[in-house]
DNA sequence: TCTGGGGTCCTAGGACCC
DNA sequence: TCTGGGGTCCTAGGACCC
């Protein structure tokens, strides 16, 4: 059997941990630069605003219903995040963290009459330790475990706790499950199921592997395969090395002149290699790339991306800049509104296993050490105490919009929770 | 006016090898 | 008239996930 626990709501319920004011009210929160809504409270959805919806479309909305409405603080999820699986894994071993409010369990190790209490010790736990709610789904294999959770959250008669187990179980919940909502179907293929007449998961799982293999490939045959119990999805408790790295934003501002995109450049450079320090890889090659504002068809558009391979494998901030700008002075026209950039890098190896070149002229070992200190500085103090010089070529105008945001409760001593306490005894002293 | 960011996997097709 | 067979590697693009 798997588990699979959720967060629910999980952006919003982290607003909500440090600020109970909010606990019933409507909350949403917006992707980068206030874009998009990505994250609802119940309330909010209640209200009927929709994932993913541009947050001036919902102005008139929050106005009426005095919504509170939050710029995503990603500091703040990630170190919620961390202590969500922390406490996960201080009750069970076998834990694969899947995405910033998701983890699955191997629970295979385990009684199956246990399992009810493993699941509602982590969700007590979690709860009580972190304050953030979750679901807990669980089946015989990962995408069954998925339905699970799903039903876990919808019907309150589940409590948050879900467990599929004996066939008919299963095939009852896929009945009612549509076919869109199961793990690996998407807007595409959800469409394709429903042209050949099959609009729920158990249809699905019925279908022949034949014209599912022609159809959906092995990674549709696999999907099938599960739903029908069989698991083909290990859990993979060990974090892969990533094999590309994005660093991108959309600009708060358009930009059109080429020392604001190359300000912006050096820092998305400078970020994307302190990730692969941290993964200790390098890469073999830089991708810049940009981007003019694709919604706004009144103006000239214009996008284009170049790759720029490096002498050697690298993860050093100065050198990775210096190559994106080489590539980005390639791809810079004049006279466009550019609206985004950013840099990728990929062909990423491992640091120790590097080909070197003989021709490089470098003094590698002593650029690493400086990387490293920077690294230190940089984490004991705040990002960017210690930055290269082309991360700030003039006014900082390309940055995001982040107009509503939360403080970071958890990681800036500044930021910290304030409880305020009174009582009749100490009537006039206010303890903080 | 305002529309996110960061990933993985799979396949088809071309270039190349013997 | 007829033009092999069996591979690998790489890339672009499309699908999916959160």
């Amino acid at each position: 059997m798997f588990a699979l626990v959720d967060c629910n709501n999980f952006y919003a319920s982290c607003e909500r941990v440090f600020n109970p004011k909010i606990k019933n009210t409507p909350i949403v929160v917006l992707s980068n630069n206030d874009g998009c809504v990505i994250a609802r409270s119940n309330e909010a959805k209640a209200l009927g605003i929709p994932m993913g919806e541009p947050a001036y479309k919902i102005q008139h909305l929050v106005n009426i219903h005095n919504i509170k409405v939050f710029s995503s603080n990603y500091t703040l999820y990630g170190d919620m995040s961390q202590r969500v699986m922390d406490t996960i894994k201080s009750v069970v071993d076998s834990v694969e963290v899947y995405s910033i409010d998701e983890a699955f369990v191997d629970l295979s190790s385990f009684q199956l009459f246990d399992i009810q209490d493993i699941a509602l010790e982590i969700r007590q736990r979690v709860g009580q330790w972190v304050g953030i709610p979750v679901s807990v789904g669980m089946a015989p294999t990962k995408t069954l475990a998925k339905v699970a959770n799903h039903m876990a959250k919808k019907q309150a008669i589940y409590n948050g706790i879900c467990i599929l187990e004996s066939e008919t179980e299963i095939q009852n919940a896929l009945k009612l499950f549509p076919v869109g909502d199961v793990w690996g179907v998407g807007r595409k293929l959800s469409k394709h199921l429903q042209n050949a007449g099959i609009t729920t998961a158990y249809e699905l799982s019925m279908a022949s592997d034949s014209w599912i293999k022609q159809n959906f490939t092995i990674t549709g045959l696999k999907m099938v395969h599960e739903l029908r119990g069989i698991s083909c999805v290990p859990l993979e408790k060990m974090v892969p090395p990533k094999q590309s790295i994005c660093t991108s934003r959309s600009f708060g501002k358009m930009v059109d002149d080429f020392e604001t995109l190359a300000e912006a450049v050096s820092n998305f450079a400078a970020r994307a290699a302190e990730k692969l320090r941290r993964q200790k890889s390098s890469a073999n090659y830089v991708i810049v790339f940009v981007t003019t504002n694709r919604f706004r068809q009144d103006l000239k558009q214009y996008a284009n991306q170049v790759v720029v391979n490096l002498p050697v494998a690298s993860s050093l901030t100065s050198e990775l800049i210096h190559y994106a700008l080489i590539g980005l002075k390639s791809i810079f026209k004049e006279g466009f509104e550019y609206k985004k950039a950013g840099v990728i890098v990929s062909g990423i190896v491992p640091q120790d296993e590097i080909q070197t070149n003989l021709f490089d002229e470098l003094d590698r070992e002593r650029h690493e050490k400086i990387m490293c200190t920077m690294d230190l500085l940089n984490q004991k103090m705040g990002t960017d105490t210690v930055f290269i010089s082309s991360q700030r070529n003039r006014k900082n105008n390309w940055k995001n919009r982040r107009e509503l945001l939360s403080p970071s409760y958890t990681t800036n001593w500044n930021e910290l929770p304030e409880a305020k306490a009174s009582s009749d005894i100490l009537p006039k002293k206010r303890i903080q």
